[in-house]
DNA sequence: GAAATTTTTTATGCAATTCGAAATGAAAAA
DNA sequence: TTTTTCATTTCGAATTGCATAAAAAATTTC
């Protein structure tokens, strides 16, 4: 089965020699020497695994890697430049999953290719499903189930289902909900938690709505 | 807070090297030159992080490793020796965390501890519940139980029990309270604090109750 | 590019909570 | 015993926080 990979690499001959040796280990491969034309190509497809050089011209792979984490989960891999040590540690920080260090050899960065797409393909079959009550989530195909009956929920309703169900019992702040769920950092004066609080418990039945409770002056929580 | 790191290494040289670069570093160092030694330290003790060299006698670094995912999810990092491709790949399969190769730069090794650690730490936010007498506080649910039993208490209830129960056994002012469980800054003459100790000692079990003693002149105390 | 869906913002009513003031009670000082 | 000081209790007005609806904006779908 061939892998789609990303490329965002500016030094031209780099990236041609990366390009070529990918496609000879029978990756697809797609290359972007700038950094917000590869944050949206990152963004706009679905790729298997992403290359991505921390110095970009108009922006650099640290952010693009926080911007991609915040929609998706890709393996993201960070090519440093030498000795940039604060670099390394800052880049897995902005969620990336290993990253090489120039100049490095093509067998080692293959080598992590490989490690990394082995390791990420063992637990998505591994993911357990969510359940509480008579309550599941599949989270491979993305669906909420009750008693076998589907309940569509859009997109934010359901990574926001997902947290409180993956943080039972304990009460989460707007917040940090806001920060989980929607990625804000600021803490904008919204309600939109709470809107979507209300979406929740009127599309969920009954029984799992009146779970989500309200702790006054704190946040929600999802007692079961 | 000191972390304990085990360091399994057979070659004398590297092994006093890193040992005393990490415990320059604060950390608490445990040393061992034996593969077989080595997985019997690991599997007997708590260790925040274990830095496993691949090449050791009598039992080699992957296997020590396997051995130790089958009980433990203490981080590992290997260290291999240079250009060992298919070791790298095949820690990370053996559930290695990470790995450095010889010879590494011991910023590299540090950074790559931090990083490791940092990752782990997360969601260690594991606050003990608050217990006094049969009251138990379980503060991420926001919760309090008198044996089993919900006491349902408002925001600033709650707040100024946690922060009697934090402080036992301690003399507190009118003013330090209003502090730290208000926020005031101003001394503003107002006996809130009066009203809220009464709201507790009618809600709390006369047990309770009777422990949060008032002080004449002074302020309150809860008494244990 | 129009329609439908989703997300975000804004507005409003309701209810729980908070706070301050005043009355009452209890302890210490005179 | 009386006076004074400090603590307790009660109660209602003001505030705050939440639920909800609905409009506006953004995004996706066709």
């Amino acid at each position: 089965m061939q892998r789609h990979i990303l490329l965002i690499e500016d030094e031209i001959n780099i990236a041609k020699f990366v390009e070529l040796e990918l496609k000879h280990e029978n990756f697809l491969v797609t290359v972007s020497h700038d950094g917000r034309e590869g944050a949206e190509l990152a963004l706009a497809n679905d790729y298997d695994l992403m290359l991505i050089d921390v110095m970009l011209p108009n922006l650099n792979g640290l952010e693009i890697c926080r911007r991609i984490r915040k929609k998706k989960e890709t393996p993201i891999i960070l090519i440093t430049a030498r000795d940039a040590i604060i670099d390394r540690v800052s880049g897995l920080e902005a969620g990336a999953d290993d990253y090489v260090v120039k100049p490095f050899a093509i067998e080692e960065l293959l080598a992590r290719i490989r490690a990394i797409l082995r390791r990420v393909e063992r637990p998505q079959t591994a993911i357990v499903d969510l359940k509480i009550n008579h309550l599941t989530i599949d989270q491979k195909a993305h669906q909420v189930f009750y008693l076998d009956k589907e309940i569509l929920l859009t997109k934010t309703e359901y990574d926001l289902l997902v947290y409180f169900m993956e943080n039972n019992n304990i009460v989460l702040t707007r917040d940090i909900i806001l920060e989980k769920v929607w990625g804000y950092e600021t803490e904008v004066e919204t309600n939109v938690v709470d809107v979507y609080i209300r979406h929740l418990r009127r599309k969920l039945p009954e029984e799992i709505a009146s779970l989500i409770e309200t702790v006054r002056g704190v946040g929600y929580v999802m007692r079961t």
